[in-house]
RNA sequence: GGCGAGGUAGCUCAGUUGGUUAGAGCACAGGAUUCAUAACCCUGAGGUCACGAGUUCAAAUCUCGUUCUCGCUACCA
């Protein structure tokens, strides 16, 4: 795109359950933030906007869980989040949210325009429903045992013990959350936005229109995601928390939009707020061809970002994103971040160690930023470690960037009288030439790296160009220079002309330093601003690469830190709080594994791991027909992990049976083992096999499976009653 | 199992369409210096480019195979 007239850039919407961490910050917040920074100060139109994701049936469990309402729980996390940004200098030009009334309007248009214009197709499902609450039952408002690890409390669409995403049907025991009662299977109505029928627009757009300003990975991922076949996806759920779809809807009472429908809108939603509360036209940002879209996210979004909502947005008549530079992920001490196992740094607590206490302040807001900066990982997943920040802090941004600005600011003072020196043209050296050439090619370097999207190469530069700062210093040592005294014990005129000269370059360098680390550390720059004494009008992009930023003769403040160092202490603190946060989470969880257990028990159920199922009568077992059998061969089932082909011998017959016990056991391990098999089970592929019975297992607490056998060798066959 | 991304110096990462002795920052070692937050500056050491084969005059780069990590996905009694 040559020359936007406009920008709109967008961060991914947080979801508004928890607070979020630092791995977040790095992958859709910082750079947009870096991004936007610089097209502001090049003056640009730009809006930015962000907000809290609301719906999601993950809230409204949460909110049972914790004995209250969804709506005091996004209530209580869109203040925080939205404080937490802010402090980290994350500047959006509108924190919205998607329980806004505004929004639900433009979710709603939205839907009823692509509704209208038969853009999405209706389908009836067999769905689970719980009579006593009158209500469908979304996949996560279903628990049941895991059909593969056997955790009985698994959810409708995962299983949080092995992490297995299930689906309803595959549960076994199904159980409503809602009043406990097993639930029936109804029909129900539901809205699906056909992917499948933008498979060629995606395939040009993406594959052939953006193969070389997207990133590898986001291509690569929509590559994956376009030749595995696109479906259907729904866009309606039965649930009572979202955007409820239009009363206009025949069918459409008591669903509400899918939330990965209704949150990309987020965008629009907070567009217009945004345009509301500045008289503006939003419009333009979303209508006009002129305006460039980007959406910065993390690698998990980006089937969303760049399947689904751009065939919303062309659907609707929309313009499309110009790029999507989604974030790889940001490992965290060498384990991957994850909420749920307690193994991450919130924003909330970096704030609360570093930016709140006595010694922080926002100077510790830009040294997290440097450092998620320096390391993003924008090609590949990225490893935060405590040790890490700390030497980026104390040996780049103080050493180096700190270091040059304080001591070009008390060379000043003790040499130039505090006032900046004036530059004598004749006297010029080789070296202050070069030097100042140097500033202006660090401006078209950055600029550059900027606008493809290379934060940390961009970064990069503008550290090089300090350290350019402290090497010209180095060669013209004023502090030296002032030893050429003439009679009156001052300096000679030809060693003052070299220090001033010398000192005028290093104080327009600092001048454009604060240009140039603006968009990163903007805290830093502000602060740059001050202690030169120039208002923050300076920080215009086109004031970079000028040598006439510092009047001569101006006087400035006296020099104060813009970094401080960081204690082995404070990281021996954090990873060791690290390290307890874990190991209060393990107690947690069993903590909560115990009050399942003892809610068991108080509702009269015998205390037992998997909870009893229904009653049956004899007649009910003895339609079972056990055998025992023995395995005469296994073999592992190609194209599966988990699969054993077997041939048991039954005594009457050696049949072929598939088992899912792969894992537990090696093929030529089991040959000769006697086990239990029930025969009469209707025949069942698998992977093209057809199975033709099941072996019973055991499962031990430790989650290891054992063979069901008798406990002396008998014959094949014998009848198991 | 399929697909995608990746495996390069102690650490964090670059390496464009194959082309000299494979780079940077940090850490480390030696030197120099003292204006500066024991900071800065100079020099240096450090790599079988995951492994194996192939194509080529030439491979970190292209092809095939193996292996490990991450993500998506399939299978699962």
């Amino acid at each position: 795109m040559n020359q936007p007239k406009r920008y709109l850039i967008t961060s991914a919407l947080p979801y508004a359950n928890g607070l979020k961490h630092i791995g977040h910050l790095a992958g859709a917040y910082l750079p947009a933030d870096i991004y936007v920074r610089y097209l502001k100060a090049k003056k640009l139109d730009v809006v930015f906007v962000c907000g809290s994701d609301e719906h999601g049936t993950a809230i409204p469990i949460q909110a049972t869980k914790e004995g209250t309402t969804a709506r005091a729980i996004i209530d209580k996390y869109h203040p925080i989040m939205e404080q937490n940004f802010k402090d980290m200098g994350i500047d959006f030009d509108i924190y919205h949210r998607t329980s806004d009334p505004l929004h639900k309007e433009t979710a709603q248009e939205f839907f009823t325009k692509l509704n209208n214009n038969g853009d999405l197709e209706v389908k009836e499902t067999e769905q689970y429903f719980d009579e006593q609450a009158n209500s469908f039952l979304a996949d996560r408002y279903i628990q049941g045992t895991c059909p593969n690890c056997h955790f009985e409390y698994a959810f409708g669409d995962q299983c949080e013990r092995c992490g297995k995403s299930l689906s309803p049907d595959e549960l076994i025991n199904p159980v409503s959350t809602l009043s406990g009662n097993k639930p029936i299977k109804k029909i129900t109505r539901h809205w699906y936005l056909p992917l499948n029928r933008h498979e060629d627009f995606l395939r040009k757009w993406i594959l052939k229109d953006h193969a070389n300003d997207w990133r590898a990975t986001v291509i690569g991922q929509c590559k994956s995601w376009i030749d595995g076949g696109l479906l259907p996806r729904a866009v309606t759920r039965d649930l009572d928390w979202g955007v409820s779809l239009p009363a206009s809807v025949e069918g459409g009472k008591g669903k509400v939009l899918y939330v990965w429908f209704d949150a990309p809108i987020g965008y629009i939603s907070a567009t217009k707020q945004w345009a509301k509360n500045n008289n503006k036209d939003w419009r333009p940002y979303w209508e006009d061809k002129d305006t460039k879209l980007v959406h910065f996210i993390g690698k998990d979004n980006i089937v969303f970002h760049c399947i689904i909502f751009p065939i919303m947005l062309k659907l609707h008549g929309n313009i499309l994103p110009d790029n999507v530079p989604a974030n790889e992920f940001m490992n965290l001490e060498g384990d991957k971040m994850s909420t749920s196992r307690g193994w991450k740094v919130e924003m909330q607590d970096y704030i609360d160690d570093f930016i709140k206490k006595e010694n922080g302040g926002s100077q510790m807001a830009d040294a997290l930023r440097y450092y998620l900066t320096l390391i993003a990982p924008e090609t590949k997943d990225s490893e935060f470690t405590w040790q890490g920040f700390q030497d980026a802090n104390n040996s780049e941004l103080v050493s180096i960037f700190g270091n040059f600005v304080n001591r070009s600011l008390v060379l000043m003072h003790k040499l130039c009288n505090g006032k900046v020196p004036p530059l004598h043209l004749d006297t010029l050296t080789d070296l202050d030439k070069s030097t100042i050439d140097e500033i202006r090619i660090a401006k078209e370097k950055v600029a550059s790296l900027l606008e493809q999207y290379k934060f940390r190469d961009a970064m990069f530069e503008v550290m090089n160009l300090a350290r350019t700062g402290n090497q010209y210093m180095q060669k013209k040592e004023p502090w030296i220079v002032v030893k050429q005294a003439g009679d009156n014990g001052k300096p000679t005129v030809e060693a003052q002309q070299s220090i001033d000269n010398t000192l005028h370059i290093c104080l327009q360098l600092c001048a454009n330093l604060a240009i140039l680390i603006n968009p990163f550390l903007p805290f830093t720059a502000r602060k740059m601003c001050y202690l030169m004494k120039v208002v923050d009008k300076l920080l215009d992009w086109e004031n970079a690469g000028k040598m006439k930023l510092l009047s001569v003769g101006y006087s400035l403040r006296a020099p104060e830190l813009l970094f401080r160092k960081i204690e082995d202490a404070e990281i021996t603190y954090q990873i060791e709080k690290l390290k307890s946060a874990i190991v209060n989470r393990e107690t947690l969880v069993v903590n909560k594994k115990n009050t399942m257990e003892e809610s068991n028990l108080s509702a009269g159920e015998e205390k037992k791991d998997i909870p009893v199922k229904p009653e049956i009568v004899f007649d009910d077992f003895a339609r079972t027909d056990l055998r025992v059998g023995k395995i005469v061969s296994a073999e592992k089932v190609e194209k599966a992990d988990k699969l054993l082909k077997l041939q048991v011998d039954l005594g009457f017959e050696t049949r072929t049976i598939v088992s899912g016990i792969a894992l537990h056991f090696k093929p030529e391990e089991i040959i000769g083992k006697q086990v239990t098999v029930v025969v009469n089970l209707a025949p069942r592929k698998m992977r093209g096999i057809e199975s033709n019975g099941m072996i019973l297992m055991a499962e031990s607490a430790d989650g290891k499976l054992h063979f069901i056998n008798p406990e002396t060798d008998i014959n094949p066959g014998a009848g198991v009653s």
